[in-house]
RNA sequence: GGAGCGGUAGUUAAGUUGGUUAUAACGCCGGCCUGUCACGCCGGAGGCCGCGGGUUCAAGUCCCGUCCGCUCCGCCA
């Protein structure tokens, strides 16, 4: 036990003392910022998670303290009693605490530290290895405290705002029956029952749904969901949602009660006020003018569709793609042409063929809405003025062009249209561009194995005046779905649920999924169906998601205490890790190195 | 499954057409310094150039392979 502690209890946190505090005597703890030894007199800044305060330490002050202090390094963990004084002419404008300094009468140093491998503050670039096997230090950066912080508090507020509209929060199983279909699950070995297997929940849909039979009319829970799919920024195999399911309600109902979850965040945590409601959008238009189904609409261009004129415009290669079915997309970028440089354009056709289109077409607007382009002259003037028209051309403006399949066309063109906007300046960064995206389709259809999928999951209802088409176009079919769209980032998402069995059986149907199988993967849940469901609806949200937008934060590495790297492993703890033969016996599995990795 | 970028003192980077002892800044260690706050000044230590092959008189540099990290496409009902 240190004697400090057994004699002193914090009484500030080092971000808190003010002008107003002078002559106070205190007890701070923390570590130690830096320090500057003047060969006198002693600076050192005392970090805690709330801040920094300057401490002195002056010989004539305290001698003791002074010689302590000649020795202090870089994040040893330190607690000091002393004096606050006010800086007089010696103000530290950078500082919240800059007006004050603690001088110093007593001091224990806790622990020392070893010089860490990267210092710790927050302009400092190190690289994402060496932070992620440092991880406790990397922590300790204000930054990642302060967005940790952040999180705890959306978190906070979010379990505050439901449980005073009525949600329960109700945990349900991770481990959980493994389903085929949709995404890849974790699975767990079950010692207990050799050579079965539960799989990690990839989400608790089928549980909160029961919920609803059961009669808990709201539910909603903070909760870790598993997937074993390839990573991105954006995605670490374990994240978490907040799980939300209603009884009684249609989207009207449901959307206005989670705009009331998403402006009482904005308010609480960020201080910002949003205008509700927040803007509708359906899936044609966000796929017609953006190209995707979450639109970044804090940028103002646009896409549109010349599929029509292209495809008798004498230009060979648009014919072509129109014929076999193919789209084509184009970007109309505002004048002046210069803004847009001819090696921008070229990076550009790299940038698209990412995508996995062939090539991208540009076209130079020039008096009388000629164009400038290496195909200008097949191009006929007809196609061309119409094209002008459809995209609202005028002198000066730059088009840009793709032909290709409708998805790829859409994601090519989507991904250049942002792309553009960040090279020039034309996205809006301090704007927070909210909207609903709904009526997408019931149904994905594999362009090429012709396969139907559910584009949600088999139980969002479709809309009540597509039903008739579920047996004859169930492409055509649009769902009661709904993703909330924020700056481009889809941050939650969610359906009205089939309550009956009878369309649950057309959907199904549909989807070719065979009695056999609907009893297989999903028979306990057509079970509950008959006995009195309410009708419902649900959504989720990312938390990883919403923090990395309201701390600001470019990774969702940074607003994650222990995250994984892009090959799902952890650097700190080095997992996953291969087990010891007698565990892999103890649960019935064999492993076998001589396959071929896929 | 695919594309791209990166890996050089503790850290961040530089390293020319392959050519003397691999640079710099910060950090670290020692000394000096009573008002600094990215303190300052003087001195010093510190290298498996990711790893394994190959080419060459000679490789941080060129070639092949491999590992790790990052970004993106596919994938993520």
């Amino acid at each position: 036990m240190s004697a400090f502690l057994s004699s002193h209890t914090r009484t500030h946190s080092s971000g808190a003392l003010r002008a107003s505090d002078t002559g106070k005597h205190v007890v701070l703890t923390g570590w130690v910022q830096s320090y500057r030894d003047h060969g006198g007199c002693v600076f050192i800044d005392l970090r805690d998670r709330e801040g920094v305060t300057q401490l002195v330490f002056d010989p004539e002050f305290d001698k003791a303290a002074h010689e302590i202090a000649g020795s202090l390094r870089n994040e040893w963990c330190v607690g000091v009693t002393g004096e606050v004084r006010a800086r007089g002419s010696k103000v530290n404008e950078k500082m919240s605490t800059g007006d004050v300094e603690v001088w110093v009468k007593g001091i224990e140093v806790f622990s020392k530290a070893e010089t860490p491998p990267f210092a710790i503050a927050d302009d400092v670039d190190t690289n994402d290895t060496l932070r992620l096997k440092y991880r406790y230090l990397d922590l300790r950066r204000p930054k990642l405290q302060k967005n940790l912080i952040m999180r705890s508090k959306i978190a906070m507020t979010t379990r505050d705002y439901l449980s005073s509209n009525g949600f329960l929060e109700i945990e349900t199983p991770f481990m959980v029956k493994y389903t085929p279909g949709g995404a890849r699950n974790f699975l767990v070995p079950s010692r207990l029952n050799p050579g079965s297997f539960y799989a990690l929940a990839e989400s608790p849909q089928i549980f909160k749904q029961l919920l609803m039979v059961a009669g808990y009319e709201r539910y909603f829970q903070i909760v870790r969901c598993f997937r074993d799919e390839d990573l991105r920024n954006e995605r670490q195999p374990e994240f978490t949602q907040i799980d939300i399911e209603m009884s009684f309600v249609n989207e009207a109902i449901l959307q206005s009660m989670m705009e009331g979850l998403i402006s009482t965040l904005w308010r609480d945590v960020l201080g910002i006020e949003l205008t509700l409601p927040l803007r509708r959008m359906t899936y044609a238009e966000a796929m017609d003018k953006y190209g995707v189904d979450k639109p970044d609409l804090r940028c103002d261009l646009t896409l549109c569709d010349v599929t029509a004129p292209s495809g008798k415009s004498g230009f060979k290669i648009f014919e072509g793609v129109v014929a076999s079915g193919g789209i084509v997309k184009c970007l109309r970028v505002p004048g002046p042409a210069e803004k847009l440089s001819r090696s921008m354009l070229d990076g550009l056709t790299d940038f698209a063929k990412s995508f996995g289109v062939k090539g991208v077409a540009f076209a130079r607007v020039q008096e009388g809405g000629v164009w400038q382009a290496p195909f200008a002259k097949s191009f006929s003037d007809e196609a061309r003025n119409e094209v002008n028209r459809i995209a609202g051309a005028v002198p000066g403006d730059t088009l840009i062009f793709v032909a290709e399949k409708y998805k790829v066309a859409n994601t090519a063109m989507g991904g250049i249209r942002l792309h553009i906007g960040e090279k020039l300046g034309l996205i809006r960064k301090n704007e927070w561009q909210f909207m609903w995206l709904v009526d997408p389709p019931l149904f994905e259809v594999d362009e090429a194995t012709k396969d139907i999928a559910a584009a949600h999951h088999p139980f969002t209802s479709p809309r009540t005046e597509d039903e008739h088409l579920l047996e004859t176009e169930p492409e055509k079919v649009l769902a009661r779905a709904y993703d909330l769209v924020l700056n481009g980032v889809e941050v939650g998402g969610g359906s009205i649920r089939i309550h009956k069995s009878e369309l649950q059986a057309r959907a199904f149907k549909a989807l070719r999924i065979s009695e056999e199988d609907q009893r297989a993967k999903f028979g306990f849940l057509l079970d509950a169906f008959k006995y009195g469901p309410p009708p419902h609806g649900g959504i989720a949200f990312g938390l990883d998601r919403l923090s990395m937008l309201m701390t600001g934060a470019e990774f969702m590495r940074d607003v994650i205490a222990f995250p994984k790297t892009q090959k799902g492993s952890d650097l700190m703890t080095e997992c996953p890790t291969p087990v010891s033969k007698k565990q892999l016996e103890e649960l019935f599995i064999q492993v076998r190195p001589d396959l071929p990795v896929k």
